[in-house]
DNA sequence: GTGGTCTAGACCACA
DNA sequence: GTGGTCTAGACCACG
């Protein structure tokens, strides 16, 4: 698993982590059920500290992304369908996203495209790889 | 100019405060030229230190929304059409979000068709102005 | 015996456990005087160590709710009636149970009520062992 | 306020503290709107890390139990009202309470009595100290 | 060997 | 001056 983080962004280290995490399941690099590496293991591989990973994987637990197994370490799950509260903060961050790139000059349908793009590269993913 | 701030959430203030405006330009609701109030009207009119609105009001400048003439106060501009950083940056927004809406259940179409309901509010918007 | 445990909780497995056998016990799935499977049995069972089951059974039998005969084996127990020290006990666990409920807006009469509901099942309970 | 610890408790700190407070606001003792002490103060009154009381904080945050406003620290909040998986758990918590209860020779009579006697309590602490 | 918890001390962002 | 974040290193509970 390849995850590059930004020590001089102002986005907390177990924020990007988590933001990581979350998109290489979409993208299926990491896929369902499949373990993720130690907390410690990975704090050493980012050169990070025990803590800071710790966070972040409590967060992506807390979300329902992954579950801990206190004898197995940690694991991909698929989270609970879409409830309210979720929809609600989307709605949100798309209306600011929208609202920047409608100014920016980047037009419905430009807007559309790029995101059935990410869709289709997110669904291209790597499916299952090995099997 | 009705603002909404939420001081007990955890994304700052500043970020709000420009995350609003912004929004509130999408929206019509701020005109193009349009001048916005003073630093300090802002912040009394918000309860907020002037240092906040002025940090608020740079970021917009930087990426510009703003222009911050120093007799006219600041006023509202058209930005740049979509230079590549901001694209990039785009990109990597929506990877999240769509990665995220993806794996909480919610399809391309269910996502495009709520995508296009914000476009259509937003064009819709100016004509609130005087109501 | 049916005995769910999720391995994905943050209580730790014999605690689970534990818990657990105290419910089957006050429903009258377990009856006085039955006798429980050996723990490497239920540790089979259940795919767990042997050391966790061995440490339920422990508390257990430390709480009085069963006795421990080498040759026999595990089997469940009155315990003594209320104890001082365990009256304490419920007093505190109730009165943080109650507090968060009030505060989630929980009344005392729909409280009761559910407390109503729960001796109903379990006196209800012994009649289900054979069906 | 008077919060007491035990160190030697195999309940985490963090989970007693969290569970004090509770009581606390149960109790009256924390009034709406009340303003708690600085995570540092706290954490140096009770003679514990400042990450400690952090964490607890973080945790009642997100539960609703209270706010933080980055100006002036965490204040009381009462928290929406009882959603369908805070329903759940109270009624989980409850069955093993109960279970062990009616086992330990408390009836349902007694166990209802003990109840309102804590609901009472509750209702009776000390409201609004000084007005 | 895993995650959970805790510590002491530090720096930074925010207001 | 507030909380947020991070570190390095430690001990413990769990399985």
């Amino acid at each position: 698993m390849i995850l590059t983080l930004d020590f001089k962004s102002d986005t907390p280290i177990y924020v990007q982590l988590r933001n990581a995490i979350v998109v290489a399941i979409g993208k299926g690099e990491l896929q369902d059920g499949e373990r993720l590496p130690t907390i410690r293991q990975l704090a050493q591989e980012l050169g990070v500290n025990v803590m800071t990973v710790n966070k972040a994987y409590a967060i992506l637990k807390n979300e329902g992304f992954l579950s801990i197994d206190r004898r197995h370490g940690a694991a991909v799950t698929r989270p609970d369908g879409g409830d309210a509260v979720y929809k609600e903060k989307l709605e949100r961050e798309l209306t600011l996203v929208i609202s920047e790139a409608a100014l920016k000059g980047i037009g419905r349908q430009e807007f559309q495209s790029l995101c059935s793009g990410i869709f289709a590269a997110l669904a291209a993913g790597p499916q299952t790889l090995t099997e």
